[in-house]
DNA sequence: GGATATGATTGGGAACACGAACCAAAGGAG
DNA sequence: CTCCTTTGGTTCGTGTTCCCAATCATATCC
């Protein structure tokens, strides 16, 4: 149990700063037509094509989740399931056209939105709270 | 559009490590029986006895949201409703005495959880990264 | 007093996340 | 080859969350 003030400070900075980033990515989300986890699916299979098992062990969830994701975004038309070659079971998840396009529209308003909050830092601040989150809960996807 | 790497890697660096806190937080709620926004409400309550409409705009959320999360909270016996003062409208939220121990008991964990995670950082770049989030991320609750 | 605004709740619907159960395919041992 | 176990993905049930619209009681203002 940690009672040094400055601890709890950045425990609180940290906690909070999380949710006002996910508040904002959501709002942002909803602008165009979709939840907060779509979002964050897109962003992920920008650059890569997972195993159903792989996104959601990146993401954190459990599979059943990502099915029920997977459905809705493939409803949308944003992502299609490909037969594993060598394994029957397999399923990869990769962008359709229209997912990539909404994908780096959706980057470019992310990053709009993110550097107009990192504005007033100077670039050693920024490059330092970079590094900062990196080394500390930068995983996953 | 920014196309700078180096904003491009910070804005890379605070959506992965805003989902990954809210993941933990998450896992952490779990294993006390709540959900991450009720965790959150908590950590709120512990200092403040907001309106419901307060509470719902620092939260950023839908009043009605807010009636369904007090309710369940209220339903476990750990958030009470006080009528306000002077206003036959009003209403208050406040945390009941068990409702107090398990938010001392939750932001205990929440410390350790990222202290852990914090660790490697030297006084320095901790300082860093709290001016940095503070500066740019931490409004609302 | 009447009209308007405010605060909180109710109800409907969609998305999400977990866990259990299920089924087909894959892998390994005898 | 057969049988058993594991793996991958899906289905189903349940609870939470969040938004929007509508409602009702209270407060405010002219």
């Amino acid at each position: 149990m940690s009672i040094d003030p400055e601890d709890l400070a950045l425990r609180d900075a940290l906690v909070r700063s999380s949710f006002e980033v996910m508040g904002r990515l959501s709002r942002l989300a909803a602008e165009e037509g979709m939840s907060l986890t779509q979002l964050r699916v897109l962003g992920v299979l920008r650059d890569r094509r997972p195993r159903m098992a792989e996104l959601a062990q990146g993401l954190g969830l459990d599979r059943s989740s990502v099915t029920g994701l997977i459905d809705r975004a493939q409803a949308k038309g944003l992502v299609e399931r490909v037969a594993e070659e060598g394994d029957g079971r397999g399923v990869r998840v990769v962008l359709t056209a229209e997912g990539q396009r909404v994908a780096a529209l959706l980057a470019d308003r992310v990053s709009e939105l993110l550097a107009d909050a990192v504005a007033p830092l100077s670039p050693a601040m920024k490059r330092s709270l970079r590094e900062g989150l990196e080394a500390t809960f930068v995983s996953g996807f």
